[in-house]
RNA sequence: CGGGACGUAGCUCAGCCUGGUAGAGCACUUGGUUUGGGACCAAGACGUCGCAGGUUCAAAUCCUGUCGUCCCGACCA
């Protein structure tokens, strides 16, 4: 490819509304440009680059025995209904209508379409396992896109779908993917680590997400360098202590405490009560019923956990009118200890308050607390469940070294989810014994879109962008500092590309007459694995100059280069 | 959806407070000089100042509304 004859349009300056690095550097860099906010169109190189990552997760998809497929990205919202997700996704479903006002929507996902389509066509377990994934256009209504493609309206994701016969079938299956992504995200040059992960309202009972750290990422991850415990902060436990035991005293006693609403201000003085003596109640509208959740005062809630633990389907905290109605009370000073309430309310508690007592607490009375509280002998709990959020420094639950926190892109998901899309949608089959079952299910996706925008958070350096060799939009950038067609610069730049692009190497002569400088400074920006500079001082010497983009420039003789190249090209890992 | 900021040339931004001829740098066009890390000189082209109302003799500037963008939060396979 010669450079004149492309399109990369190249900025000095980052447009206003870039924030993070990796955003910058794709529109800097040429690679995509913004159509409106979470919408891109991706240029010729940012198109290959993208068109590399897809082609390393369809060679170890096909690897790891899926096939491919390609789903409407159009879909009809009965399969939704049936699924139940027209409810519970609803927020992020696009819809639209037909000239008939007919309702479509467009798919964030394919549960229900490939779901839909192994109800045709798998009717015995001789039939499975199966695997079928696709790279498709998703449409998600997101609240708020930000960072480029890191999270967009519309982006490119690669998902896969297995079904098994049995219980056992799908771990295989599921063990297969996640194999599979370890490899596809080494390939990509990705550092990477797996963690466990909540599963969302997408359902099921097992689930792995993939991290790439960097600190622009949207997820913490919990983990531990001393055993390799992993885990999303919305999943993450720790092995603390629940609450020490004190005197339990004679029960509950009521204090007065006027304007103080608030943990930190029981804190001081003239209550002196710390925090993790302290019961912060809770209120939450889960499915439209009221729930009080007890955490102690120095824990944080954990809303992911407290809907998965629910099974809620919407959480919300209550406001503050729906609290007084409840509780006769504002917020600071709620409490649950029987008595104070005026209807019962489901009564969850967070595990580390077990045991605990001289606790305190709101007495469901404006301007007043409770002291000498003993949680299970003052409070009727209706479920003890694990909701607090896990920090820095907290003991591993496996091995109770401190554990560690981390910020990190999530790029790919894998889930075992069960059977509930297959009995659903009716995806049932015929087992040996001629009993008819559902398919267990697992599915699998990777943000293809959003991998590409990580890489290059991950590979940069103050001139641009670091291409691992593997998804580089072309591997080989030649430099010939004249243009001029007679001149020998050029002629041995011509002669070098076509040898280079007869042996494969995927190359761009940058051929524009143009300062050397701004031609460095345009390769370095794009960040090509290789660059073959060619100019007449060293070409005085039979010398020609190969500059690794990531290591120190080394003269060449000219007649060597092709080799050389091609010699640093199959050395480097695919 | 709540809080905040910002919309002026393709890009980065000044001008707005205190109303009166719309600006700079980069990019672009032409000519010349240059030519090993984003050249220099000269001459040019490029704007309904996001949009709609209002106040005023006069609005980029003040007021109201609206749309869009970004940030924080909420929310989020």
């Amino acid at each position: 490819m010669r450079w004149s004859q492309y399109f990369i349009p190249t900025l000095k300056e980052s447009p206003a509304d870039a924030e993070i690095l990796s955003h910058k550097l794709l529109l800097r860099a040429g690679l995509v440009r913004k159509l409106t906010g979470g919408l891109y169109t991706f240029l010729p190189l940012g198109l290959r680059a993208l068109k590399k990552i897809e082609n390393i997760i369809r060679e170890e998809m096909n690897r790891a025995g899926a096939v491919e497929v390609l789903m409407p990205a159009l879909q009809p919202p009965e399969i939704w209904q049936q699924s139940g997700r027209y409810e519970t996704a609803k927020d992020v479903l696009y819809k639209v209508k037909d000239r008939a006002n007919k309702e479509w929507v467009l798919g964030p996902t394919h549960e229900e379409v490939i779901t839909t389509l192994a109800a045709g066509e798998i009717s015995s377990y001789r039939q499975m396992p199966r695997n079928f994934y696709q790279i498709q256009v998703k449409f998600r209504d997101e609240i708020r896109p930000r960072f480029g493609l890191m999270r967009a309206k519309e982006f490119i994701m690669k998902d896969a779908y297995s079904f098994d016969a049995t219980d056992e079938g799908a771990m295989v299956s599921y063990r297969r993917m996640y194999e599979a992504y370890a490899r596809i995200f080494n390939r990509c040059g990705l550092k990477h680590f797996p963690v466990e992960a909540d599963t969302g309202v997408i359902g099921g009972s097992h689930s792995h997400e993939f991290m790439v750290p960097a600190e622009t990422g949207e997820n913490d991850v919990v983990y531990c360098a001393a055993c390799g415990y992993a885990a999303n902060v919305e999943k993450a436990t720790s092995g603390l202590p629940a609450t020490a035991a004190r005197d339990a005293g004679q029960g509950p006693e009521k204090f007065p405490t006027p304007g103080v609403v608030t943990i930190e201000a029981l804190v001081k003085a003239p209550y002196n009560v710390p925090a993790n003596r302290q019961i912060k109640t809770l209120i939450f509208i889960a499915d439209s019923q009221p729930l009080i959740v007890l955490m102690r005062g120095d824990d944080q809630l954990n809303e992911t956990k407290l809907m998965a633990r629910t099974g809620a389907t919407a959480a919300r905290p209550a406001t503050a009118e729906e609290i007084y109605a409840l509780l006769g009370a504002h917020p600071g000073s709620l409490g649950a200890v029987a008595g104070t309430l005026r209807q019962p309310v489901s009564i969850l508690a967070d595990e580390r308050l077990k045991g605990a007592n001289d606790m305190t607490t709101g007495a469901n009375e404006d301007g007043f607390h409770l002291k000498g509280v003993s949680i299970e002998r003052d409070i009727k709990v209706t479920s003890w469940l694990d909701l607090r959020t896990v920090t820095a420094g907290e003991p591993c639950p496996k091995c109770t070294k401190p554990l560690k926190i981390q910020r990190a892109i999530e790029v790919g998901h894998v889930f075992k989810l069960g059977t509930k899309y297959s009995q659903k949608l009716n995806a049932f089959f015929l087992d040996a014994e001629g009993k008819s079952k559902p398919c267990v299910m697992g599915c699998y996706g990777i943000g293809v879109t959003r991998t590409l925008q990580a890489v290059i958070e991950q590979c940069n350096d103050k001139d641009g962008i670091i291409w691992p060799l593997a998804v580089a939009p072309f591997q080989v950038c030649i430099t010939p500092l004249v243009v001029a067609p007679d001149s020998a610069v050029m002629q041995l730049a011509e002669k070098i590309y076509r040898e280079l692009s007869a042996a494969g190497v995927e190359v761009i002569l940058d051929d524009r007459d143009e300062r050397p400088g701004v031609k460095f400074k345009d390769a370095d920006l794009v960040g090509f694995p290789l660059r073959l500079g060619i100019g007449e001082k060293s070409l005085a010497k039979g010398e020609v100059e190969l500059k690794p983009r990531a290591a120190a420039l080394v003269p060449v003789k000219a007649e060597e280069a092709v080799a050389k190249i091609r010699e640093l090209l199959s050395a480097s890992p695919a």
